[in-house]
DNA sequence: CAGTTGTTTTGATGAAATCAAAATAACCGT
DNA sequence: ACGGTTATTTTGATTTCATCAAAACAACTG
């Protein structure tokens, strides 16, 4: 038994682990912002206070933007912001990964590369920029709203304006 | 001569009838702000509002997110939201290209596509998405920058902390 | 040239994120 | 286990970017 208490504790003691081992002191806030992630991959900071007051009510929510700032920059956390959307934080770094978006609800999905592990990577003509990375986003329909939308036009065909 | 003055009339016209044949009625900050952006290809609201209000002062902020909002839902301009930016404004569009991103001084600068006309328009696996565009960032260092970073570099190893 | 409709101005409002100072808690060494 | 140092969190204010609504105005139609 750890000073972390005995529930759930070989999970939480990970956590504590991947924390300290970016250098950072392990504290409820963060903890409880890693497991927020756990549970919603593709969050935003208001969604994460959400998730993180229900197990910590006294947690603010600049705690939360500074707990994600300090992930994201020692690299523990990803920081994404898809046109339209405020900022989405996921867990799943360094794996070079990428994103469908819904253009009508923004729910957001991984998906691998395409092309081997670096996509699009070199572009053709890089004006002299040094490029460190490539992100790419792919915008369409997620299944729920391509149903929605169906019906929508269903029920549009019955009453024509 | 025509009705917009003689100055640039030939330039002037052939924006007109590009607003005109998106069905938009035809006005001054309309044409102000085609100006401003082929001035500046990748201009935030702000900075086309700054390059307006030199040619007709009268013209509001609110006017041009109007103007924008008008161009980009009727296909004249493509609004692009690199993270860390505010929103920007290009008037090259209808042709799949891509950008690259400077990280520190956040200059934007078009690439055409690496892989064909449709780059990585397929994901490995959609998750039951439909795809309509795929969308590549390029993040990187411009040449300024690279510079820039370099002579800071070369400072900090005269005076070792 | 007058009417209709779309556009712009004016002014208020909202969401997301950041900044700064004071209070607090984690971790180190003993 | 305990105290000191340093990082973190709280509290409260602020900024930036963008949107909304109503009234004034200007472009296009016939």
């Amino acid at each position: 038994m750890t000073h972390t208490g005995m529930l759930n504790a070989g999970a939480t003691d990970s956590l504590a682990d991947s924390i300290r081992g970016a250098g950072l002191k392990v504290t409820a806030p963060r903890l409880a912002v890693m497991r927020a992630l756990a549970e919603a991959p593709h969050a935003s900071a208001d969604r994460i206070f959400g998730a993180v007051r229900i197990e910590l009510p006294s947690t603010s929510l600049q705690a939360v933007y500074g707990v994600l700032a300090a992930f994201v920059t020692s690299g523990l956390v990803r920081k994404l912001e898809p046109a339209g959307s405020s900022a989405l934080f996921e867990r799943r770094v360094g794996d070079n990964h990428h994103h469908l978006v819904c253009t009508r609800c923004s729910a957001v999905h991984d998906v691998d590369c395409a092309i081997g592990s670096a996509p699009c990577l070199v572009p053709s003509d890089n004006a002299g920029f040094t490029v460190h990375a490539a992100e790419v986003t792919y915008w369409g329909l997620c299944p729920d709203c391509q149903t929605a939308l169906a019906a929508e036009a269903a029920a549009e065909r019955m009453l024509p304006a």
